[in-house]
DNA sequence: GAATTATTTCGATAAAACCGGAAATATCGA
DNA sequence: TCGATATTTCCGGTTTTATCGAAATAATTC
């Protein structure tokens, strides 16, 4: 994954409002939240919900359905197991030869 | 973990310098890396870079450690799990009884 | 204590984020 | 089509962020 996208992932989680967003979809699980769902549990306003949301789908961690009148959100949880991956990728990769001090050799 | 807490630690992490800045750190490992080598693996302007890192240390995510002339920095790798750990704490919690369509029952 | 090296703070500026209210769009039911 | 429900877009104002150069601080060495 490029630095770029996952960053930019990171900032769209890197906000409480779209966090408390985030996570109450990973609550729901499967079966989603519609719009109007988020926002009785959010309490925010729905332009501002609509606002985070649509960063949210942006940065590719949550998508939505048409079922009707309604919008069903759900988390993108390939993403974030992306996204989790990156953070801890080549971990040490550059820690070389098991040296125990800062700057040895 | 608080969201307000994690919230402000993805976003240190949602910028693409402080996102090369730390993966930079965990590429380097227990033996961190001094300001000046975060700097020349950059490229970008001292005070730019001491901007960041500042966000990084006050976010918890990164430590410092003086070593004589030089501050050594390091990944805090203890904080990076537990903010993972809180992204996919309570998945599918409310998703009670394996309906397999939404909004079931 | 003066010179040197390492790092941060300050000042300025342009860009972006955040928020809610009002209006617009889309779907459903009768 | 009309009315109701669900959701988004547009608008504006305020606050925050990102960036760099220049000056200041801190620790070391001679």
């Amino acid at each position: 994954m490029d630095t770029i996208i996952a960053a930019s992932r990171l900032e769209a989680l890197g906000n409480p409002t779209r966090l408390s967003l985030y996570r109450a979809l990973v609550r729901a699980g499967h079966g989603g939240l519609s719009v109007g769902d988020c926002q009785s549990r959010l309490g925010i306003a729905q332009s501002t919900l609509s606002f985070h949301l649509k960063a949210l789908i942006v940065a590719g961690l949550v998508t939505q359905e048409r079922q009707g009148r309604t919008l069903v959100c759900r988390a993108n949880f390939e993403v974030m197991s992306g996204l989790v991956d990156f953070l801890v990728a080549e971990c040490c990769r550059d820690e070389c030869c098991g040296t125990s001090e800062a700057s040895a050799a």
